[in-house]
DNA sequence: TAGAACTCGTTTGTGCACAATTCAACTGTT
DNA sequence: AACAGTTGAATTGTGCACAAACGAGTTCTA
């Protein structure tokens, strides 16, 4: 019997553009997109062309495709003659995304406060009691990703369809920020009040609301990426005490 | 005799990121976003993977890498068995680039007062002092050039990474504008000022730099994309209208 | 026994061949 | 003469096979 077919479901939908892609691909493409960013793949994991060609049930030249898309998205990292892997952003990335993320966010706040209708900011209610539910009975993925949904669509309002883009793959590079440097616990918006700055932008104060978003964004950077040390160096330096220790102990 | 090895120029360096890419394909990448920002190859174009492989004496195969390279940056459109063409940007698309550049470049601002040294300052001042050179003997193109270069590079100074690779990717796409919608004459930016908000920014005026930057690609923005008018459309009324007319004179 | 060089298995890079699709021109019919 | 259907050349999509590179384990030497 053969090892193929043992393909994962296949979600329809697309929303990228410009590109070429049929159906099958784009499945792919979302599926991977889902592990690494819902954090099933932990960063650094290797991504070899062979088994994704056999979990998926095609040949590795779509594989390849959809490898370089998400290398290009800064989610995985593709080394010469090496493979791909998760991405693993170092300390600087995480503090380049979220500050590209304040400027970004707060930026588009006059836009969004000019242009939001009701029905969309009822739209963005949903979403947010969508979160507290999943906070409340303790689904964190499920949560995180909402938090995420909430700022995306926040900022669509805007109706400016580069920033969009440009947003959504700094909010998923967020998630993978998280899951390489986020505490256990933390994770989405603390507390999420992310019902306060609807108010805000209902009530038309477009400088009320940037200031929330920094705010807010400052908050969410410092429970995510509390340490300035370089991870790298940090376990290098570790692992060369411990020889040395161990060595010395030795002889 | 074969019609291979008619390979273009390959300039070397590197500045692509967490991609895989060999040297020969960088080589033909550049060649090509060259070519499209430049504007030697006009919107619309059609690029056949079988002409740009000979054209650069390499197989299908690394061609539709670059391609797709190209269309996630939408400097090409690619579409589903047709193949892929130099993009050609909606009015839609060119006011959300200039939107988006005007978030961006204003956001920076108070990071790139915050960080500037005088040395960077001076190296901007001679990319200013290169444009007027190129404007002064009438070279569009390079002038067309340097201008983006000093946008890029005096956001850059903000040493955020994402910001400055989103960046670059508007002002790539400014220059599709242009060669779409851009009158014969206008181009760079008018009159290139673009001294004044160096000095603005030697001076520490943030607020000021922020102002400036807003208005000045608001004018750049109101030279190249002047008319409202859908020009799809537009088209199409026209030559419906001409084709009316024929009928009704040949009848 | 420590270290260096070598070999082999595994994984990636690249070109090629065949299948599928598109677009245009042609033919036949009304 | 207009239109629909069909045929064929050109172009893209996809899988496969071979070449190249990496890394781990082994062997050889000092």
């Amino acid at each position: 019997m053969s090892n193929k077919r043992s393909a994962i479901n296949l979600g329809s939908r697309r929303d990228e553009a410009g590109m070429a892609a049929n159906g099958r691909d784009e499945a792919i493409y979302r599926n991977l997109y889902a592990a690494i960013v819902e954090n099933y793949l932990a960063p650094g994991t290797k991504l070899p062309e062979d088994t994704l060609a056999e979990t998926f049930g095609v040949s590795r030249t779509s594989i390849r495709k959809v490898l370089q898309r998400l290398a290009y998205q800064r989610l995985v990292d593709i080394r010469l003659n090496r493979g791909a892997s998760v991405a693993q952003p170092t300390v600087k990335e995480a503090q380049d995304v979220f500050a590209a993320r304040r400027i970004v966010e707060c930026g588009v706040m006059p836009q969004v406060v000019a242009r939001a209708t009701p029905a969309q900011l009822d739209a963005l209610r949903d979403i947010v009691k969508r979160e507290h539910d999943a906070a409340d009975r303790g689904d964190r993925r499920e949560s995180i990703y909402l938090s995420g949904e909430f700022h995306v669509q926040l900022a669509r309002l805007a109706d400016n369809e580069s920033i969009g883009e440009f947003l959504a793959g700094l909010v998923s590079r967020s998630s993978l920020v998280i899951a390489t440097y986020g505490a256990p616990m933390a994770g989405s918006c603390p507390h999420s009040e992310h019902d306060d700055v609807l108010s805000l932008i209902a009530a038309g104060d477009a400088e009320g609301a940037q200031a929330w978003m920094d705010r807010h964004l400052r908050d969410v950077e410092r429970s995510v990426v509390p340490v300035e040390e370089e991870v790298g160096e940090a376990d290098l330096r570790k692992i060369l005490d411990a020889v040395a220790t161990r060595h010395r102990r030795e002889r």
